[in-house]
DNA sequence: AACTGGACCAACCGCACATAT
DNA sequence: GATATGTGCGGTTGGTCCAGT
């Protein structure tokens, strides 16, 4: 990395956002793209941190975001892969196409948390809370199996995913610390993922990207490499078409666009699926969308600033007129 | 109408790690 | 190798909104 040029002690901005700063720094990067957030606010004429500007960008600005609330999908998604994966936001959001590691925490800590709570799930080691919370000595034992169990059951993705083995029978953990459903039981219709285009990603699974059990971790979507994403090169740039493109990676694994999470994680108690394609889904994320707030002014404010997207680079609906372009390193710019 | 407590969420903080000098 | 700087991540905080009293 570069030094940065000694000096310039200023008084940073903090707080919330104005719509002008918004405006600055989507103006900024739509010029010049990211690179150095150091830079950043000196070229754009903000009072912040970089910092801040990198968490402005990557949790409020980007374009491919998708905001409003979380389906049902997600929401299942998030907590099997926390059961998986813990605290690991980041590698969390990166499964949930243009959901933030903020965004699923905030999320996580404001509601799932809860949910599991009433249901008598501990949400730290998703289990039921009468296990758990029994004695002491059990209580830390468990605590430590619980972990392992989750680095069992993270091990299972990676083999059925990669097909490197025959799918191994569901492991051994009570059926409620899997099952989540709307209502509280232990439905059919719970972890339904079909639909929910996660299983193309899951074709990008790296068995080497997580040390502590293999399963899927696609970059975050504040990490650099959902820049990239961005611009279209990685995986997450073809999750949410049907049409996503076949990819005999080096996992040997060969992405199933259209078929459902449970060809790929076998051990989900699938049930009803409720809409067969990634398509019906993308429809429902855009009923579902809340307004946007940075769309408002942003796409509306800056006409020039267009969303060029290819199919399935931009399911959440807000953005389908707009056409900002990336190039190969993720940068945005005008058309 | 005023107050209060909880929920939600944007933003900050501190740390760890990567990398340039 | 030591140090400075940039970046990313997870935890936490603080402000705002809203329902209940």
């Amino acid at each position: 990395m570069a030094r940065r040029a000694a000096g310039q002690k200023k008084k940073l901005k903090r707080g919330l956002w104005s719509p002008e700063e918004d405006d600055k720094l989507m103006n900024h990067i739509a010029k010049y793209g990211y690179g150095c957030w150091s830079s950043v606010p000196k070229l754009a004429g903000l009072e912040r941190c970089g910092k801040s500007c990198r968490l402005r960008w990557i949790n409020y600005l980007r374009p491919d975001l998708k905001r409003g609330a979380f389906s049902q999908e997600e929401e299942d998604l998030i907590i099997h892969l926390h059961s998986m994966l813990g605290n690991k936001w980041s590698q969390i959001a990166a499964q949930l196409p243009g959901r933030t590691d903020n965004e699923v925490k905030n999320f996580w800590n404001s509601y799932i948390k809860k949910k599991l709570r009433q249901r008598g799930i501990d949400p730290a080691t998703h289990k039921p809370l009468v296990e758990a919370s029994s004695s002491s000595g059990r209580a830390a034992a468990s605590a430590a199996s619980s972990r392992s169990a989750v680095f069992i059951d993270a091990e299972l993705i990676l083999s059925s995913a990669t097909g490197q083995h025959m799918p191994p029978p569901p492991p051994p953990v009570p059926a409620e610390s899997y099952i989540y459903s709307s209502d509280g039981v232990a439905s059919e219709a719970s972890l339904s993922l079909s639909g929910y285009n996660q299983t193309a990603d899951l074709g990008y699974l790296d068995p080497d990207a997580l040390q502590c059990g293999g399963v899927v971790v696609l970059p975050s979507v504040s990490s650099s490499s959902t820049l990239n994403s961005m611009a279209g090169l990685s995986p997450a740039a073809t999750t949410t078409t049907t049409t996503a493109t076949t990819d005999n990676n080096s996992n040997g694994f060969e992405s199933t666009p259209s078929c459902s999470a449970a060809d790929q994680l076998p051990w989900l108690e699938l049930g009803t699926t409720t809409s067969g394609c990634a398509a019906a889904v993308v429809d429902q994320y855009g009923a579902a969308l809340d307004e946007l707030k940075w769309s408002d002014y942003v796409f509306d404010g800056y006409g020039a600033v267009q969303y060029q997207t290819t199919p399935g680079q931009c399911i959440y609906g807000d953005s389908k007129d707009a056409a900002v372009q990336f190039d190969a390193h993720g940068s945005w710019c005008l058309n």
